[in-house]
DNA sequence: CTTGACCCTCACGTAACGTGAGGCCCCAGT
DNA sequence: ACTGGGGCCTCACGTTACGTGAGGGTCAAG
């Protein structure tokens, strides 16, 4: 099935000239030019397109885009996890927003001058609807509120920094430990909060000025992702088989920004007392462990050694917010799982 | 309370150069200059950037915004109102989005290729977010699977410009039944559904290619609402007595825009069986008696009297859609509110 | 063949600021 | 009084992602 250049831009609510001009940039380029120069765009097209628009409600810009996409591809469901995670963050926003206008309306209808503070409160929220924070939750944000987190922090870009220019690779055992740092580094600038972590990393991503006055590059931010992952199989080796480690080579790490979205979920039900039970809950659970078996594969006993792993091995969840009693009902939740039929 | 430039743009998380184009565009002037030149903003310019930021998040240009505030001004609590539905939208725009992608995630993540067809629709949706109408809303929109609709909307838009044309004001007679008929029209061109009234309103407002093509200008739109007004207010005066007469007079048709949301909630609730003792419904009972109080005052022969006109007059509900179910619905909620101490 | 809808490339223009440059203002500390 | 730091001023070039025509070719149906 081939599409027009009018046909795509209808079906995808586009304009014509917005397509022409990705064309132009080198971002989309149709499959199939007709003898005519009619441009054909096919399924591969959509994809892609659908990987652009994605970044772009993201509020890259467009040549942000043709570099996130010009090297390997995440696959597209992890872009699809992230879109539905952004649209969280704007749903709980503009909620938010909404509670403010109701108590203004309020006021106003009283008859009441609002209070000058709390006005200006609301116009910056007003603009920072679809911006990252609340002004109510820079205040729990320890990054924002403890100079000496921040301070730290920039400390370790630059260690990591100086080691990546000291030509270090992920497997040096100091990149290594670098990565630990940084993991216990973000446990402590989010207060151990992964939703504040999804946020960081979507301002991160999304703030080249930010990027920039950070110092976390995105060379920087994958150092420390392959160094954490290299990191972490070495320990998992200790505890696993050759064939084990032959798959965890593989598949360790794909997904890490899936995880903490779910732990976010995990821990907002325990804190909701949802029962493990509840068809809630068994849902989390259900995509903890598609997660957990997209590295780990479906053998038992490579389960239960890795969580033996889990279990010796602090450094394993370092910086995750997967704590004791997190596990304890993801376990419940399972159990309730296994009893249905397959 | 005196701001100077960079407290303002702090406080309401724009930046100084927004402000300083502002200032230059004579959107927003600062209420006193220092001898040194310095900008500082009080209250009424902290009122003004409020409106200024409410437009421009239902997408108006600053020219636009500079035309719509350059004359009389809606009451803050209005223009509040507005922001409180368009934000409804978004976050209902933005659950639909959400379940379309759990939908396409789920697909992905079963190794299945998403539908063609599907896929474009979610791209779609992706695009429209922020827009106005889903596509499955549109296929229950007349105006839009009906052309018929369309064309007699379109004829009665140039039947009211050439009332227009001819000078008529809304006192007049012809005036009157065309704006009649205007109100009849909207209530075949929605459906019946004041949410999609308050949509196409918003898409008249801020698309002006739409509003060229419609004919369907401001001038146009307000004469429409004054003559309506005006005759609606000729069928209270058989009614009323001349002290109702004066207070109808200044604020029947005050808070028109406030209507529609309202009323899609009430048919929200009959639609999910919200019983009206519920506090959710008792909140919109309060809500409605407060814009009707707003014109109708506190006396309750005067509400009676009121009463009498609607339950005589069908030609005071058309386009409204407020029918028999709605308003026993909402005397049921009443009847609970009044149990309740003031 | 005609017509209407759609395609192509080219290219000027746009809206809402972003970013420096160069210089003045204000206030607190020494 | 001076200094330094933070903030203010105006001016002006630049940016991003298209919007809008112009001029002309293509395709399919009548």
């Amino acid at each position: 099935m081939l599409l027009t250049v009018g046909e795509l831009a209808r079906r995808c609510g586009l304009t014509v000239r917005t397509l022409h001009h990705y064309d132009t940039i080198g971002l989309l380029t149709p499959s199939v030019r007709s003898a005519a120069g009619y441009r054909h765009y096919d399924g591969a097209n959509i994809e892609r397109l659908h990987r652009i628009q994605a970044l772009r409600q993201l509020g890259l810009s467009l040549a942000d885009i043709g570099k996130a996409l010009s090297g390997p591809l995440q696959p597209l469901a992890e872009v699809v996890d992230r879109q539905i995670t952004q649209i969280d963050l704007e749903l709980a926003e503009g909620t938010r927003l909404r509670e403010r206008l109701v108590h203004l309306r309020g006021q106003l209808a009283n008859g009441q001058s609002p209070d000058l503070a709390d006005w200006l409160d609301t116009l910056e929220l007003m603009t920072m609807y679809e911006k990252y924070f609340s002004p109510e939750e820079l205040k729990t944000l320890p990054l924002h509120t403890n100079p000496d987190v921040l301070t730290d922090w920039s400390a370790l870009v630059s260690a990591v920094q100086s080691a990546m220019d000291r030509g270090a690779t992920p497997d040096d055992p100091d990149a290594q430990i670098l990565a630990q740092q940084w993991m216990t580094m973000v446990g402590r600038g989010t207060g151990g909060n992964p939703a504040f972590l999804m946020r960081l990393h979507a301002m991160n991503e999304n703030e080249p000025g930010l990027r920039e006055r950070s110092g976390i590059t995105r060379e920087l931010e994958q150092f420390v992702e392959q160094s954490l992952v290299a990191g972490r199989l070495a320990i998992f080796e200790r505890y696993l088989t050759p064939h084990d480690m032959q798959r965890m080579g593989e598949h360790y790490g794909r997904q890490m920004y899936a995880w903490p979205p779910l732990i976010a979920e995990l821990r907002q039900a325990i804190a909701d007392h949802v029962p493990a039970d509840d068809p809630h809950a068994q849902r989390l659970a259900s995509r903890w462990m598609e997660l957990f078996r997209a590295y780990a594969g479906d053998d038992p006993a490579t389960h239960a050694r890795i969580r033996q792993a889990y279990a010796r091995e602090p450094d394993l969840r370092s910086g995750s917010a997967v704590d004791d009693t997190l596990l304890d009902y993801v376990r419940q939740a399972v159990e309730g799982l296994a009893h249905t039929p397959h």
